[in-house]
DNA sequence: CACCTTAAATCGAAAAATCCGATATTACCC
DNA sequence: GGGTAATATCGGATTTTTCGATTTAAGGTG
């Protein structure tokens, strides 16, 4: 059965009439005609009563209602998104956690814009889990994130180490083995667990929050202090709103680029991950 | 768009392997090439890597796979739903109060079964509203029920004037205005307007029941009393395992008739009412 | 390296479906 | 009875789909 036939018996249904449906589809009406038809065989159920000023669903046409138009609708959320323009090859499905946006995920939209721009790239933001989840059903190309799990059809590649360091909007040191107004910001497993190891008697803080750019923007606006990427915050030590905690110990987190071993399409791969690598010209 | 191409995508991501899809599916090879193959085209865009050993999903072909499950299961719910088999006219579709099941569904039924062997009947047992939403909305040939609203386009008959006595599991009178171990029924807004008439100072009761046989087989079950269809109660009155409780009032209950003005299938809808007409011969 | 095997792609022809345009039919209104 | 406004039907052109046979591609194997 056609999708188009279901499009026409919802058109039908919505105008009453099966000379606006054809108007409206663009076809003749014996089209029309031919497609409820067709559909009333197959169902070998009347769907509509023809009258002298139109069609009217009968309480069968009634029930298919509903799913005609589920049909179509996933046709057609389909076709809107998967559909790939005429002018594009391929689409790149990308994942980056949360807290790349800003740093991955623009810069190489970006890159990929002027380097590659017969592939269409998609972005999903998640967290590390939800990205792994994907990455393993297949929903995305490649991935980067913290906290990576094996997996044999994976391949794992170390992508960046970026530093985590205590910031604060007040010049301070570590008192006390805490700061006051601290932020507890959820940067992955790893940090938690170094994190705990470096401050084992800390009380459990106050505030916790689970994207970086949340945490730093409370700080901001009410003062208090946190671990923040070191990029990230610098511009803004720089302007003087934050100040380094002297003393406070360091974090690593090292980022990983995950992707499938062998890829539905290699070059599409070598071209992403060269974009990614190209943004971190820092980077050894 | 087809169908039939969704499901052979479908079959192909299950099996993995573009043989096995045209076996399952009673076609051949090249038919299922040739649908992908239409499908990638229409999307312009690829669903399968093909392999040495078989062909797997794409990025895309995984994102397009739930869009293809729904399409293909509206489809098939459809046709589950509302396909009428080939020995069959018609399908009437009628809606009885859930109280009148026994009484009137089943042997409505029967009698479909015996004199309209070539209309397939649907049964929705439901409450007066949801009853009364469904035949606005076209879902249902016919219903009976109780508080019918009227509307232009219903016709809305007499049906049955059922009797609502108070009956109890011992032998007793009405005393202080209300039994004990009383339960409550609602037998509809009209009920609830005589009830509340007839014992303006009854406290509520402590239990209160929509569905009568539920409230009926507690009662039988914990003791109790309550008003229930005098048709109802008759066998077990007899049986000595109820009472009729003396002086207590009676209510009228009147149950209606309706239907669509102008049906969609004249014929089918009065042989529907014959039937329903016929199962009452207690009736005038 | 030549050969084999397995899986999918392609090709040509037959079959089926779809669509159009014109015309027929139907029901109702005047 | 004629007119009108709706859908149904018909014949033929066109397009799509299918099949069966064959080809291509990618790995294995001796």
């Amino acid at each position: 059965m056609n999708i188009e036939h279901m499009r026409a018996f919802l058109e039908v249904a919505a105008t009453g009439s099966f000379q606006l449906a054809a108007d409206k589809l663009h076809v003749t009406q014996s089209t029309i005609s031919a497609r409820i038809k067709a559909l009333e065989e197959r169902l070998n159920r009347q769907l509509f009563v023809r009258r002298r000023n139109g069609a009217e669903l009968t309480a069968g046409g009634h029930h298919f209602h509903r799913h005609a138009l589920t049909a179509v609708r996933s046709w057609d959320r389909a076709r809107q998104e998967i559909a790939l323009p005429d002018d594009m090859k391929a689409i790149v499905n990308l994942g980056v956690q949360l807290n790349h946006w800003d740093r991955i995920a623009a810069p190489w939209l970006n890159w990929m814009n002027s380097n590659a721009s017969n592939l269409a790239a998609q972005i999903v933001s998640e967290y590390s889990e939800p990205l792994m989840h994907r990455l393993r059903d297949g929903l995305l190309d490649l991935a980067i994130l913290y906290d990576p799990q094996q997996r044999p059809e994976l391949v794992i590649e170390s992508f960046l180490v970026e530093k985590l360091i205590l910031i604060s909007t007040t010049p301070r040191q570590v008192e006390a083995e805490r700061v006051q107004g601290y932020i507890f910001v959820d940067w992955g497993d790893s940090f938690k667990a170094q994190h705990s190891l470096a401050f084992p008697n800390a009380p459990s803080p106050k505030l916790s929050v689970g994207i970086g750019s949340v945490g730093l923007n409370h700080i901001l606006q009410h003062g208090g202090s946190g671990y923040f990427i070191e990029e990230t915050v610098k511009p803004l030590i720089a302007e003087g709103r934050l100040f380094r905690v002297k003393d406070a110990p360091e974090f690593k987190r090292p980022t990983y680029l995950v992707y499938q071993d062998n890829p539905s399409d290699h070059d599409l791969l070598e071209t992403a991950i060269k974009g990614l690598r190209s943004i971190l010209p820092d980077t050894v």
